[in-house]
DNA sequence: CGAACGTCGTAC
DNA sequence: GACGTACGACGTTCGT
């Protein structure tokens, strides 16, 4: 036989890993309702495994249906696992087929195991010198490690060579049978000794060397543990039998046959097609038309520019995407931009690559102001990834786009809110089945990363044009998709689209900041954290950073002894803000720290960072409201994040002091008053709480009357604050043990407060019954307006994320009812400020409240119709009340 | 020295 | 473990 020793041969423990994917991955089915999480885990791994090595021997081996030689030897085994679950032995065989059709040596051996081939097929492997990578999930494989079998687990990317092993085991590869015997397997049902586990197992066995040795002085062994090891003698010999992996069989199979094949895709592009892997599949549709030849082109001449002004002025519908210095769209000079008017043909127009050697190019002026009519006119149809930068940018050269009709990004976010990321790469690989040019394939990244202007045209013009070329090839994937949906086309085209120049316009205009305030705050705050810090030392008696909970906790817990109430998931004694408060009753110390902890939290979140954001050209901050994070449909805020400044306490409430109004103008402040509670009336149409709402009475306390049994002029505070946690409890999906903890009652108790909130609110009970019935069956929730969320672990076979899933089914409808009410809102708002003559200004949106700067002329106008677009945004069957507040900043004005 | 991760705290 | 959605500062750990 001839070894090949230049690659590896790989050996590939299919069925552990299948077992794993099925476990570790969320659940994943197709539009028949089959499972198909687990073979895409496994198909995955093999993928991956198959790019990084290149194998020229592989061979993927599974397990066989029926008994095995184990059975034999000991009928119990595997007694204690429960049997395999429909969803996970139906996909099995498509597996199968998967692994077949791609051309991989596959084995299934009856009467073995798995483990068993992939021991015999890497022993006459070592017998050849040849190197051999197993790959698999299970530990036990350990024993098969020598100088020339490795382990690798793809699913956490870890490697075991025989330094590994011993490392991780604390014994070497020869050993790690002897160390299984020792420990047994809860799970396969094979015993070992008592109490025995990987410490003491480790510990006999380096003191012995082996297990014969230990049974051979099993009578040293002193205590329980020796009795243990004493009565498990009779039956160890058989738990080793069973825990080591043959090495031995006899295989009909030489490794040169393991060869793998080219792939069958027509095979492939069925199986694909069936179990919709729609991204793998559109990866072989595309090579196999890869024919198809790409026009990408540069211009830097006016004639080939003008050629192209006239295809975009006779499309029906372009792309467009421009280049620039920055992400930051205040900072970002346009460097070029691109088109595309048909798949696979774009065009990149650099007007500002500035390098050494850099081609003559178009001035941006010229260029510009060539597009201005174009980029402004409503009938001409535009496409964009992210286009809201693109008109942020392009704001600062006087073009105002209009006519933007479809966005990549929106589209992939309403299609599927949940998917964590929408940007061009992600959406090309996962819709194309394209891997695109990387904005770091070009540029670089750390600190040697280049701008556009410094990159080549050489990487610059394939990855601008492709840019634009993908942007439209995406569009024309997703926008069949989305458009059968009524649902999701009225959120995309009524809310998400026109949303783009509402947002783009409050971005640009950006808040006015009161920075010499923030800086005389952040001068207050210090003395105070430096006094604080000098108060802990001189308790501590040593000094320490208050600011690391890990030093914190050797302070606390082991210096200064105090009791430990409550641990960290990781087994440490929490310093957690709950933990420090009632430690704070009786001791001086982590009083101190809290005042620490939430006054640091101000200075360096707020008073320090937020004036170092502000514009040097507009005195002002200019955020971006990121329009596809919030899988609920909300929008989010960053850079600086404006929809979390401090509200609730009063030093908190100075900051909102330093967001002003520029002089002859006020902050108007609009918000929704309860606005998902109200959403709940509305979604369970529960009786009792509509009247609450049409007699417009204080909700929290009309509910602690309610649940309390008593007329709601003699709840007292201590009642409305439990009322008011179990509503918001509600619209969480919170459990007793939730509500409990919130309140600090016990458990009993709080079960009765929600079983007599929903004997007196029985249609809320009804609503969230059907809501997550409707999840489990459907697979997602919906808001009042069509925006879907999918939960994709609602029927997880892992209890904890199911319930996980079945929070978010309760809370996403109502959070996301409000998110589409208040954006419907926006538009028309923005629209009355765009049409009429008023100087008044959105510049800030925190879910259910606006914030608008108005000059103070018009400030009684604009307020009430304000009040009014808010209130219409939509028809509930209760009333949808807002409030509104006016000042010279926002503190005021709230 | 920077990326990735965990903990904590702010908002609605 | 146990309350939904976000962003971001800080400390720690790990890999280059």
């Amino acid at each position: 036989m001839t070894a090949n020793l230049s690659t590896p041969l790989i050996l590939v423990d299919g069925s552990s890993f299948l077992y794993r994917a099925f476990h570790a991955l969320p659940p994943l089915m197709n539009s028949k309702g089959q499972p198909t999480g687990a073979v895409y885990g496994v198909i995955n791994m093999l993928r991956k495994l198959l790019k990084d090595y290149t194998p020229q021997q592989v061979a993927v081996i599974f397990d066989a249906k029926g008994k095995t030689f184990r059975d034999e030897l000991y009928p119990e085994y595997k007694a204690n696992r429960p049997p395999m679950p429909d969803d996970l032995s139906s996909q099995i065989q498509p597996l199968h087929d998967i692994v077949t059709a791609m051309g991989l040596p596959m084995l299934i051996i009856e009467g073995v195991e798995a483990d068993d081939v992939i021991g015999t097929l890497a022993t006459i492997a070592t017998q050849h010198q040849q190197p051999t990578i197993i790959a698999t999930g299970d530990k036990d494989m350990a024993q098969l490690v020598n100088e020339h079998i490795t382990l690798i687990n793809t699913m956490t990317d870890s490697k075991l060579d025989v330094a590994g092993v011993e490392a991780k085991f604390g014994v070497p590869p020869k050993l790690i049978i002897d160390y299984l015997t020792l420990i047994g397997d809860n799970v396969d049902n094979i015993p070992g000794v008592a109490k025995v586990g990987p410490k003491t197992a480790v510990k006999w066995l380096q003191k012995y060397g082996s297990l014969d040795n230990i049974i051979t002085h099993a009578d040293e062994f002193t205590g329980k543990i020796g009795d243990n090891l004493r009565a498990s003698l009779s039956y160890l010999p058989l738990s080793r039998q069973l825990v080591s992996i043959k090495l031995d069989l006899k295989l009909n199979i030489k490794l040169n046959e393991l060869q793998p094949k080219p792939a069958d895709e027509q095979c492939l592009i069925k199986l694909f097609t069936e179990l919709e892997f729609k991204g793998w599949l559109a990866e072989l549709l595309g090579k196999n038309q890869q024919s198809q030849q790409q026009h990408y082109e540069t211009i830097l001449d006016e004639k080939s520019f003008n050629t192209w002004l006239q295809k975009l002025k006779s499309a029906e519908l372009f792309s467009f995407d421009t280049e620039t210095t920055d992400l930051a769209y205040m900072q970002a000079e346009i460097v070029g931009v691109s088109f595309a008017v048909k798949p696979e043909t774009a065009a990149y127009v650099p007007v500002a690559h500035d390098y050494m050697g850099a081609p003559q190019q178009l001035s941006r002026e010229f260029v510009l102001s060539k597009l201005k009519p174009l980029l402004e006119d409503p009938n001409i149809i535009k496409v964009g990834q992210n286009l809201k930068y693109d008109m942020n940018v392009l704001r600062k050269y006087d073009i105002h786009m209009q006519g933007i009709e479809f966005d990549t990004m929106l589209e992939s976010y309403v299609l599927n809110s949940s998917a964590n990321r929408h940007n061009m790469d992600s959406l090309a690989l996962k819709y194309l089945g394209k891997r695109t040019i990387h904005f770091e394939d070009i540029a670089g990244k750390g600190a040697k990363q280049l701008t556009f202007n410094q990159i080549p045209l050489d990487d610059a013009s394939p990855y601008a044009a492709e840019d634009a070329d993908v942007t439209l090839q995406l569009h024309q994937t997703l926008w069949p998709k989305l458009k059968q949906q009524e649902g999701l086309q009225y959120i995309f085209t009524e809310l998400e689209m026109p949303l783009i120049p509402v947002l783009s316009r409050m971005e640009c205009h950006g808040v006015l900041i009161d920075a010499k305030k923030l800086k005389h705050q952040s001068a207050t705050l210090a003395k105070r954290i430096d006094a604080l810090e000098q108060q802990a030392y001189k308790i501590a008696q040593s000094k320490f950073n208050l600011s690391s909970p890990k030093q914190l906790q050797e302070i606390l817990y082991e210096k200064c002894q105090l009791p430990i109430l409550q641990k960290t998931p990781k087994g440490q004694p929490s310093t957690a803000e709950s933990v420090l408060q009632d430690l704070a009753h009786d001791y001086p110390l982590p009083k101190i720290i809290l005042e620490y902890r939430s006054l640091s939290k101000l200075k360096s979140t707020y008073t320090d960072k937020l004036p170092l954001q502000i514009n040097a050209h507009t005195g002002r901050i200019h955020t971006s409201y990121n329009q596809t994070v919030a899988a609920t449909g909300r929008l989010s805020s960053s850079d600086p994040n404006l929809q979390n400044i401090p509200v609730r306490t009063e030093q908190g409430r100075n900051i909102r002091q330093a967001f002003v109004a520029p002089k002859g103008f006020q902050l108007i402040s609009a918000d929704y008053s309860q606005i998902e509670l109200r959403i709940m009336a509305h979604l369970s149409q529960d009786k009792g709480l509509r009247d609450a709402f049409a007699k417009g009475l204080d909700i929290h306390k009309a509910t602690a009357a309610e649940v309390f049994g008593i007329s709601i002029d003699k709840v007292t505070n201590d009642q409305r604050r439990s009322a008011k946690a179990i509503n918001f409890g509600l619209i969480y999906g919170m459990s007793a043990f939730g509500l409990a903890k919130q309140l600090g009652i016990s458990r009993d108790a709080a079960d009765r407060y929600i079983e007599v909130y929903f004997q007196r609110y029985p249609g809320v009970k009804n609503y969230m019954e059907a809501t997550r019935a409707q999840a489990h069956q459907q697979g997602y929730v919906e808001t009042l307006y069509g925006r879907r969320l999918n939960l994709a672990e609602i029927n997880s076979a892992n209890m904890q994320r199911r319930r996980a899933a079945e929070r978010t089914a309760i809370n996403a409808p109502m959070q996301g009812t409000a998110a589409d009410i208040i954006k419907r809102a926006m538009i028309t708002v923005d629209q009355w400020l765009t049409t009429t003559n008023y100087d008044a200004y959105m510049i800030m949106q925190v879910h259910d409240e606006l914030v608008l700067e108005v000059a103070d002329k018009h400030v009684a106008d604009v307020k009430k119709a304000l009040q009014k677009s808010m209130s219409e945004a939509a028809q509930l069957s209760v009333p949808l009340i807002v409030d509104v507040g006016v000042g010279n900043n926002w503190d005021e004005a709230h």
